[in-house]
DNA sequence: TTCCTATATCGTCGATAGACGATTAATGTC
DNA sequence: GACATTAATCGTCTATCGACGATATAGGAA
C-alpha cells in the first residue's frame, strides 16, 4: 500500500474496460498523421473521391486505401459507392461520440 | 480530376503537417486501453504511485512502466520523484492542448 | 467485346508495439 | 554493511503497422 505524500487514499476508479477499449480504438484510428489529414480534408469538403485523397497525401494509392479502410473500420468514415468512384465522408456522429468519450473519460 | 456528385470542387485544405503530427502523436499515446485507464486513474486521485497502478492494471510491473513511459514521452504525464517511489500525475495543460487540437482540426 | 478508370486486396518487407521475466539503480531500514 | 522496496531498463519473443508494387474487381466508354 502506498502512502501520504502524493496519493493518500486509493480512489477506486470504476472499471470500464469497454469504454477504455472504445476510446483507445478511436484514438488508434487517428494515431497516424496521414489519417488525421484525411479526416481534415473530408471535413473541409464534405466528402471526397479517393483519387483526390491520393493526390493530397502524396502516398501510393494502396497505402491511402489502407488508411481509409482503418478509418472506415473505426466507424469514422463512411463510403458511398458511385461506381467506379467512391465518395468518402466523415461520420459526424462518430466524431461527436469520440469527443464525448474523451471529455467524459479525461475530464 | 474528380467531378460533380460528391465533391464538386477540391477545397484546398491547409497543409499542417506539424499539427497533424502532434495530434496523431497524442492520439497514439492514448491508443491502448491500458493507457486510457492509467490516465483515468491518475485523474481520479490527482497523482498515483506506480505500485498502485500495477495493481490496478493487473499487468507486469515492467509493462506498466513502459505504458507510463509512453505517456510521459507524449507529455501527458509528469513524474515526481519521491525515492524510492515516484508520483505520477496527468499534465492537465497537455490534456487541454489535446482537446483543443481535436476541436480545432476535427470541428 | 475491348479498353480505361477507380478502388480494393494481396504479398512482402522492415520497423515498431506490446508483453514478459530478469536485472539494475536508488533509497530507506534493520 | 546487508536487506527490502520501488521503478527503470534490458533482452527476447510474437504480433501488428505502414509502406509499396502488383494484381483483382467492377463499371463506364469506345
Amino acid at each position: 500500500m502506498s502512502d501520504q505524500v502524493c496519493c493518500p487514499t486509493i480512489v477506486p476508479v470504476l472499471d470500464q474496460p469497454l469504454l477504455d477499449q472504445e476510446l483507445a480504438t478511436l484514438c488508434k484510428a487517428l494515431s497516424h498523421p496521414a489519417r488525421v489529414k484525411l479526416i481534415r480534408i473530408m471535413l473541409a469538403q464534405s466528402g471526397c473521391v479517393g483519387q483526390d485523397l491520393v493526390s493530397a497525401l502524396g502516398l501510393a494509392q494502396s497505402t491511402v486505401s489502407e488508411h481509409i479502410r482503418i478509418l472506415k473500420e473505426a466507424g469514422l468514415v463512411d463510403a458511398e459507392n458511385q461506381r467506379p468512384k467512391v465518395c468518402y465522408s466523415v461520420n459526424e456522429a462518430k466524431l461527436k461520440r469520440y469527443q464525448h468519450l474523451l471529455a467524459d473519460a479525461l475530464g
